[in-house]
DNA sequence: CTCCAAGGTAACAGATTTGTAACAGGGGTC
DNA sequence: GACCCCTGTTACAAATCTGTTACCTTGGAG
């Protein structure tokens, strides 16, 4: 979920825009993920967890509109920032887009430029460190926005990176990760450090987590990589 | 500084759209105050502390940018919501009326029904709990009509940046809050201040909040920023 | 059982991040 | 003007985290 990288989920259904803007978001150093309609917008939004959502109004399919209420009404999305892009420029429209939940909205033809000022703003107001409620996996709690981690009601305290491991596999309990997964996601895209390392910090996971008594919660799978429970 | 009904302050010349914008902002429930040049308008600002300005461009004496400006540069007044009016719809006044500093920006002629939509988002962002209700937390008890702090009944003395930083915190304990927010928050968007001085702040604020002994409530979250308990 | 690759982990040498005192400048007040 | 309070920046020390390495243990194929 976003290590260094902004993450951007474009929704788009005209190539020739989509091309555009993917090229300008790149330079300015986004990552960008695409869909053309409503319903792999939608699924793009759990499977990547976009920092901020690019949201052209009309689609075919699900509409814009109605992929904003969506992510806005589930709590683990609610906080991405919204931005819609229309060529209406009807006020009632743009009324609704704001209230429909999207955090702010761009009437066409609109200037890269603005666009990108727009993002930014957004981006930084929105961007916390890790995102998302409370999670949970047997009498282990983790919640992303105190940064908080208690084993059977016992406070524990992790660094930096154990925490972005640990809601990593708390993000999916029992999912297996691989060692280049773990690296990409919770070093970042692009970082180039020796695989031996993920074992490390797992240990230390282990070893903070355990630190009280209670099993391992940390699984190896052997030739493959790690997973919860 | 805004008891129950938050204050906007108006700054247009021009009389009849001035009487438009406030028969409607009044009833919208809004208090209005208003200004018709720049001079007026500045020294408003400081006198009445407005949850909001509302803000024509186009001003006899000193022009609306140049007021934003002013308002933005200024801690005390940094953190007030400036939404732009004006009749100019060229691109790049819009770029440069956000990264002025202004919070948002109205294209004439729009609906009024569109700007109470964005008053009122930008008034969800900005105005913290804090209005009218005391909040607490543990001993801490920060009233802000009163602007004052106290701990164990013990009065505390913060400057204005500690105040606010403490408001933030208090507005949502436990929540971890990253520098970057701390700044929009607190010091008020597109102002240029370096991180770290957050940290320097927070030193503070911690300096204030301890003098009578006690633990200290501000959590460090390393890597990421700052919670309260 | 033997052997080897895979995984566990202590230790260490940096590298980062944070706490804080000190300082200089801006504004306001008298 | 002299004074005072508040700010933002800086520099340095202290605290904490990191990645790597080396050396062990484990698992399982044969």
């Amino acid at each position: 979920m976003s290590a260094e990288r902004p993450l951007v989920l474009l929704v788009e259904d005209e190539p020739a825009q989509r091309e555009i803007l993917r090229y300008n978001l790149r330079s300015e150093g986004y990552d960008v993920s695409m869909a053309e309609n409503g319903d792999d917008a939608i699924v793009l939004v759990d499977e990547m967890g976009p920092d901020l959502i690019l949201l052209d109004w009309m689609l075919p399919g699900v509409s814009g509109i109605e992929i904003c209420r969506r992510v806005k009404s589930k709590r683990a999305t609610a906080h991405i920032p919204v931005i819609m892009l229309s060529a209406r420029s009807d006020e009632m429209d743009r009324v609704r887009g704001l209230e429909t939940g999207a955090d702010d909205y761009l009437t066409k033809p609109f200037s890269v430029q603005e666009l990108m000022a727009r993002i930014r703003t957004q981006l930084r107001r929105t961007r916390p460190a890790t995102v998302g409620q409370a999670l949970e996996f047997d009498d282990i709690v983790l919640d992303g926005e105190t940064h908080r981690v208690s084993r059977g009601g016992a406070p524990i305290k992790l660094g930096p990176t154990e925490f972005r491991l640990l809601s990593t596999f708390m993000e999916k309990p029992g999912r297996v990760w691989s060692r280049e997964q773990l690296l990409d996601r919770v070093w970042g895209r692009d970082v180039y450090v020796d695989t031996r390392t993920v074992d490390v910090h797992v240990g230390r996971l282990r070893k903070a987590l355990c630190q009280h008594g209670g099993a391992d919660p940390v699984r190896t799978v052997r030739g493959t990589g790690y997973a919860l429970g």
